[in-house]
DNA sequence: ACGGCGATGTCACCGGTTTGTCACAAACCC
DNA sequence: GGGTTTGTGACAAACCGGTGACATCGCCGT
């Protein structure tokens, strides 16, 4: 339950610091030296935020920043930018790159604590995204409205929710198990065969928009956004 | 459909990072360098929301949200205040003065986007109530009274209260669950089914208004405009 | 106090829709 | 080519919402 945090930074003091005072508020921490290691720990642990150093030996933060957001994978995960001089022109870049906070060095432990979980509490509002739009398709939670080319596409309940689970999980592959748990709630009593079964009804209604329905053999199924 | 909103603010940098960012989340962005201009533009444009910094050559902001606030053309519009270093003071002067929210630079543009988003929902939550009406029916909420064509249809107060917030949450659909809440407030020792039956009485007494109460099936109730 | 009345909550039933399962065909991977 | 995984069509059971009937309750006037 607790939430994970990866720390980038390859001075290993600063990483010292700042993994001792996240585990203190209860956090669990992860972390990488360099810019390859936070890009595969990052896709692979996927952690609730990233804390970045901009100034890392071979690629720079700033890089990393754009890499993170391109892969769909991360590309919904905050990031805490951590910077050692910060002109204001290097802020404005951070955040413009989809940085969602940053912290000049020295920085005090206790204000990056604070705004790391400001930052989670603003992305947990966020993450409610009502309304999804992809392309042609459009998914209006609250309404339980889908359309495409803005004519409605009549989907039943579960139907509707498999869709919006799917969609709220873009990117990331989901097992029929974890579909069975997340979609039906009750678990297990039931065949995951079904869970076919129902993604061919939501195809079949869907028409076009079937294209971001992508099945991933031997895993289970995946909502792609291009 | 888009909604304008007007930036003053005197540095070019900030106006630009703003405007990226706004535009970005889907709105229509103008622009004032200067008091006068913010308040040509203000009364000329009507956004439905105005930045506002404090910091601004010759009139400051504080004196510009007094003037908005004046005119009655202006008075209404939401007012989100930049403030480059807040002392305490100023943020609670600002408010006082009708400012709807503030930011403090430096700022992350997502929470300002996510704070503009907020302050509009208000607004439009606020908009909503007294008296609605669709059509050729009209419900009025303090007088407690509902008319089709302008003739008046007697409902009992579970009944109203039911068609109330349903109108009133118009579009999203409400779980019996939610309904037996917001309808009849101490809740649970009540069976969902009985909001069946209160819609069927409901639909009865409506006539012909009753095509606004859609059914979802395997979810809930839904007021459609339209 | 009493009886009547409207309002409200509950129930059982019905018809239509949704949904889970199965058997089989097709696709895919080694 | 064989074994595994996924797509498909059909079907019966379960579910869900609409409906009419009924019990209860509180209010009111007499």
């Amino acid at each position: 339950m607790k939430e994970k945090i990866l720390v980038v930074d390859d001075e290993a003091e600063a990483v010292e610091l700042v993994e001792f005072n996240l585990r203190q508020a209860g956090f669990e921490v992860l972390s990488a030296a360099d810019g390859a290691e936070a890009l595969k720990k990052a896709r692979t642990a996927l952690p609730s935020l990233i804390v970045l150093d901009l100034m890392l030996p071979e690629i720079d933060g700033l890089e990393i920043c754009r890499m993170l957001r391109r892969d769909p994978a991360t590309a919904r995960i905050p990031i805490v930018m951590l910077t050692a001089k910060a002109a204001e022109m290097d802020r404005i870049i951070g955040l413009e790159l989809g940085a969602d906070d940053y912290v000049t060095k020295p920085f005090s432990p206790r204000e990056l604590v604070l705004r790391i979980k400001n930052v989670l509490q603003r992305g947990r509002a966020a993450a409610e995204a009502e309304v999804l739009k992809f392309g042609d398709l459009l998914i209006d939670a609250p309404r339980h409205l889908v359309s495409w080319r803005g004519k409605a596409i009549e989907l039943t309940a579960t139907e509707f929710k498999l869709l919006l689970v799917l969609a709220q999980r873009r990117g990331r592959v989901q097992s029929r198990d974890q579909l069975l748990r997340d979609v039906w709630e009750y678990n297990s009593l039931i065949d995951t065969r079904t869970v076919d079964t129902h993604m061919r009804r939501l195809r079949d209604k869907l028409g076009p928009a079937a294209k971001h329905l992508d099945t991933v053999r031997g895993v289970g199924y995946r909502f792609i956004e291009a």
